[in-house]
DNA sequence: GAGAAGAGCAAACAGTCGTTCACCGAGTGA
DNA sequence: TCACTCGGTGAACGACTGTTTGCTCTTCTC
């Protein structure tokens, strides 16, 4: 096994950059990033508030870093959601689990992006949408090469990309504001997904012919 | 004519109450509610802090009232989209044109909605819900009377209602934060809107074959 | 026309806020 | 080993916060 790899004083400024970010983001599942105070954050971190501009000039830019970190888990959902071959069914039918156990497993990050993605810090709002697009023209591309798609011209791909994301983006926002504790209504949630992505899909089989 | 039918005194009441919540409107395009000051309202409003108290006992209080201000202008909307009979390709192109110029027309209130949709006050967010529920059951309501809906059942239909509010509320996010001044930008949008909608109504068309 | 009601005001309350400053002490690199 | 870098500290700053209180002055009610 590997050392820490890592020069003990990098290391402390990281841990604590860290604690940071998971102060404010457990601030932020019940608030929004415009009325976080900065001692707040400091004070859930447990440190001084002086220390915070060791690490952020702003709460604005933290708020960005808080947007890198929620998509980089997010990557990994979506690499997992992206399998060439397969029954359509079965991948829309394991996307909406992949999303709704990834919302489970990081219910904060999900909780800040719904939030903020239309929220009051511009800087955020930009680095989101910048996300989102760049998911978007993955998932694009990716349909681009079933065979579904002869016929589709590229904006026509990306608008049904885009429509796809966007029903999984506001999946995962129902399940954050039904919350926690209630299976029944995040499963009637997944159902409805469900029922909403192949109903999409139906569109877009027929979609060369009706167009 | 008719007289200004209200008593001198609830009138001005209701105006200074008016002045309240155009204040915090102008306010909230800016930052989300959570971060709303009292005392910043009342500036706002021109006047003194501790008369804020006589309309509201809280600044939630103020949210609620201006979800039901900006449905109320909704359903203006709603009233006109909602048309019996008309080709379908009619109905998606003149409801993507009257959500466009509801939107030019009511920025600040849309702004609102989108940014408290999924913000900070749960006050806030379970008035805009149960509005949006409403008026997706108008929407299905309306479908249901369609032909095109043999042999849908009620759920079905209300998950297809859904889908279409959703896409017309995200349609009307993306236009507010492309701002005002970008015509080439908001008619990109507009376009795409109009996509989405054309491929969930071929799905629609084909789904009872394909369910 | 007298008295009640109530919208709005100025002042004061104890807190909290973001930001700056000099300073400490542990890790760093020669 | 010694100078130095730098993450973190505590104190202080003026400004601003939500809320309460007692008070005007207009309007309503009888």
């Amino acid at each position: 096994m590997t050392e820490d790899e890592l020069p003990p004083r990098r290391a402390r400024k990281l841990a604590t950059r860290q604690a940071l970010l998971d102060g404010a983001l457990r601030l932020l599942e019940q608030q929004s990033l415009t009325s976080l105070g900065l001692r707040e954050v400091t004070r859930e971190a447990g440190i001084a508030p002086a220390a915070f501009y060791r690490h952020f000039g702003d709460l604005g830019e933290l708020g960005v870093a808080l947007v890198e970190e929620s998509f980089g888990s997010l990557r990994a959902l979506i690499r997992d959601i992206r399998t060439p071959e397969a029954d359509t069914e079965d991948v829309i039918r394991r996307s909406v689990d992949l999303v709704a156990a990834h919302v489970r497993a990081h219910r904060a990050h999900f909780c800040f992006l719904a939030r903020e993605r239309y929220g009051g810090v511009a800087s955020v709002r930009a680095a989101i949408a910048g996300e989102l697009d760049s998911f978007v023209r993955e998932l694009a591309d990716d349909l681009a090469a079933q065979p579904e798609s002869e016929g589709w011209s590229a904006p026509e791909l990306s608008v049904l990309a885009r429509l796809y994301v966007n029903v999984l983006m506001l999946t995962a926002a129902s399940m954050i504001e039904a919350g926690p504790d209630d299976p029944a209504a995040e499963q009637s949630i997944l159902t409805e997904a469900l029922m909403q992505l192949r109903m999409i899909t139906v569109g877009r089989r027929y979609w060369t012919e009706n167009r």
